[in-house]
This record gives C-alpha cells, structure tokens and sequence, in this order.
DNA sequence: CGCTTTTGACCCGCGC
DNA sequence: GCGCGGGTCAAAAGCG
C-alpha cells in the first residue's frame, strides 16, 4: 500500500540532520530543467536562481506507475518510453563534504554503481524506497575536487520525509523551491 | 527476519 | 551492424 500521500507535500526542510562531521557546505546548485521544452544540451548546467526553479506542474511520479510500475519485474516491458513522462525535475548538487552520503530526511536504496568514464571515480544509484515515491538519487564524487561530491535527484518525492526535521537551518536557502509539486500554498493548478 | 547492500549482467540509445 | 556509454535490475550476501 502506498504511504498515505499527503495532500500537503510542503516538505520545507530539504537538509535534515546534518553530520557535524560533515560539513555541508552548498557551494553551487544546479538545476536541470526539463521535461517541458528541454533546451539543448549546450547548457548542461544552467545556474538558475532559486526563484526560477520553480519549474513546470511536475506530477510525473504518483500518477503514472502508482500501482503500474511497482513491481514491473519483466524487463522487456516499456517502461515508460516516455523519458519526459516521469523525469520532469533535476537538480544537481555539489557538495564539499567527505561522505557522499547526505542524509535528506528520506530513505534510499541503493541500486547500482558504476564508473564514470570521465571520472576515476564510481558514480552510485540511490532509489528512495518509499512506496509509491520513484524518487532516483545519483551520487558522485567531482572527477576535478575528488574532495566535492555532486548530488544529482530526479523526481520530486510525492509523500513526506520518514522523519520530519524541524530543525530549519537554512533560512537563506530557498526551499520552497524544492517543492514544484504544484501545490504550495494555494494549490491553483491541477485540478483546476 | 527483513532489509540493504554488492557485483554482474543486461538493455537502451546513440554514434560511427 | 557494432561499439561505447550509461542506466537499471536481479540474485545473493551481510547486517541490524
């Protein structure tokens, strides 16, 4: 069963506990924005504010596989051949931090590893195990600072954290950013 | 016992 | 048509 969707995916806290060890520091956000148009690829990296993130209605996850994808164990079935269709969000995080492994409040599991060709190092494959929530994570380490990790998520998590921070410590940031769940506070699009 | 992780194999898309 | 690169899944093992 799913996990009850939450009508209200406000989830405004994006760095939950943070390790004192590890030392979070957001130098650059990049964020991907596809799924509507997809520009070229001239621009694999397009700095955007944090107020242009608010991308297109997004509701790729939850709609499409809820109950079609989960548990698709015939490989040979179509995935969805629509790319466009469920990746409508991407956003890279770098990262300077010695464990790659950023706690964001939800549960991953990892499916995959592999090595980059442009990189000595191995570039790894987070699936959030949430039900329902096809959130993918990839992971991996700066082939020029080995001492920076790049953080890429895909999806948009469509129940709340496991564990609910409440420990905002990044009033600077944008989080509301993160939500482009199409419901932020008045819920306009969609069903109209 | 359940779940996560790990490695390999397999598949897909694209390029040449 | 084949090769390359990248991505994902799958079975087994390890760990809590």
């Amino acid at each position: 069963m799913n996990y009850n969707e939450n009508p209200n995916p406000n989830w405004t806290h994006f760095p939950a506990n943070i390790d004192p060890l590890a030392e979070f520091e957001l130098s650059d956000y990049l964020a991907f924005d596809d799924g509507v148009d997809q520009f070229n690829s001239l621009s694999p990296q397009s700095l955007v504010s944090s107020e242009n993130f608010a991308a297109g209605g997004t509701r790729a996850a939850s709609s499409t596989e809820t109950g079609n994808m989960s548990g698709a164990t015939s490989r040979n079935t179509n995935m969805q051949k629509n790319k466009m269709d469920q990746v409508g969000h991407r956003v890279a995080f770098r990262t300077k931090s010695e464990l790659e492994v950023m706690d964001d409040g939800f549960k991953w599991r990892k499916y995959g590893k592999k090595s980059v060709k442009n990189s000595p190092n191995p570039r790894n494959y987070y699936k959030c195990s949430s039900g329902g929530c096809n959130v993918k994570k990839r992971v991996e380490r700066d082939r020029d600072d080995s001492s920076y990790v790049i953080t890429t998520y895909d999806g948009v998590h469509n129940h709340e954290s496991p564990s609910v921070v409440y420990y905002n410590k990044m009033p600077l940031m944008a989080p509301n950013a993160w939500n482009l769940q199409a419901s932020s506070h008045s819920h306009s699009s969609s069903s109209s």
